[in-house]
DNA sequence: CTCAATTTAGACCGATCGTCTATTTAATTA
DNA sequence: TAATTAAATAGACGATCGGTCTAAATTGAG
């Protein structure tokens, strides 16, 4: 069922020398962490889960972190500088032209919802969604994500704009903050339908506003 | 602190003429959960809380309810009903232009989001978020929800396109279903934000993209 | 060979969910 | 009007789970 588990883990100090056959304890609870998070958001999902998942004992949990909470911060980070990368990725490939690169990332994240089929969504969606269920401090990092976020969408608008692709007196800025607004709905959509349609649905329209017709 | 609550409930069958103070249980059972299933969502919410914000025993909740999820189910149409009655009031105004319906709803929206300081977002979107954690049933009856609505959104395009509005060419399901999309997103971000702001963003992206500028 | 550092083991408490029985009050029936 | 039935509240209870915390095990350092 589960792709990490279950190799027996030896009780006290570890060897100087080892770290040879699984991930260090504290990346795997990370990863397993992301996953199921991005699926059932905060307030679902108990320490329990993710430890049976990762086949980590509970006492380690409470040594690499505070708490639930500490967790859920470096989970935020971890998938903010996650995505950063990506859009480095899309965002700065010459190839393409940039609105080309837009597309591109719509088409990555529809082929990585497919992947796990339309249960895992934007753990930054989830999150905000749950806000009023979440430590208050959560706020303020989950706003800073989409803040970046939206900074590197609003550069590639202005590639295209330089580009002659779409009119310069569009502005770029809102129009960024409106692609993240309503993507967050489509992704959200996507995960109710089980399907890519939500999200094409979304991105051709906003293309649509961008090319103005 | 809560305005429902602390009447002193007679223990016993009532009077058949009565009705008289509170309004019946069964029926504040359903507003309590509203008003916190619209802030916290399905999972992170306790039976107990609402009893406590109900000020209704939980003996009386199995009475009335088979269980949380046939609760949550009432809740699911309960909401659906109530946005379609918004709807009946926003969109059938003679008074207004169909466009201008729509910018009323999205005020109404707007004082809705205010008046709770933007803790309540939309139930429908709060429970499709959380979708994996919940009873597989629910999916097809927020699904419903949402096609309801969006059948309702675009008949009133229909009817900017027969008053000259907006551009014949539109495909008004089309559009309906793409102003849901993102305004779910919007409601999210503004919870996240605890401001307007992105209900506005969205909401002139829209109508700009209608008006094809 | 101690003692400190690092990690695991799992006990523990409180909260939550759903059930169940007892109790209270009103309506119905005879 | 007495007995019975219907309708609702009271709240104890067990099972389970989530989060915390202390004790124990293992290794490295002096």
């Amino acid at each position: 069922m589960n792709q990490t588990a279950d190799i027996k883990r030896k009780r006290g100090r570890p060897p100087k020398t080892e770290n040879a056959d699984f991930r260090d304890t504290r990346e795997t609870l990370i990863t397993v962490g992301l996953s199921v998070l991005t699926e059932k958001g905060y307030s679902s999902t108990g320490i329990d889960e993710i430890l049976r998942k990762a086949g980590v004992p509970k006492g380690s949990f409470y040594h690499y972190f505070d708490n639930k909470e500490a967790f859920g911060r470096i989970l935020i980070e971890a998938y903010g500088r996650y995505f950063a990368r990506k859009f480095d990725r899309w965002f700065e490939d010459r190839a393409l032209t940039p609105l080309q690169r837009l597309e591109a990332f719509v088409e990555d994240a529809k082929t990585g919802m497919a992947r796990f089929e339309y249960r895992r969504g934007c753990l930054i969606g989830n999150l905000g969604q749950e806000m009023t269920a979440l430590p208050e401090g959560f706020r303020v990092l989950l706003q800073d994500v989409f803040t970046d976020w939206e900074c590197r969408t609003a550069g590639v608008l202005r590639e295209a704009q330089q580009a002659g692709e779409i009119s310069k007196d569009l502005k770029c800025d809102q129009m960024a903050h409106f692609f993240w607004i309503g993507w967050e709905g489509a992704v959200l959509r996507a995960k109710l339908d089980q399907s890519p349609e939500p999200l094409d649905r979304f991105a051709q329209g906003f293309l649509s506003l961008l090319r103005g017709s």
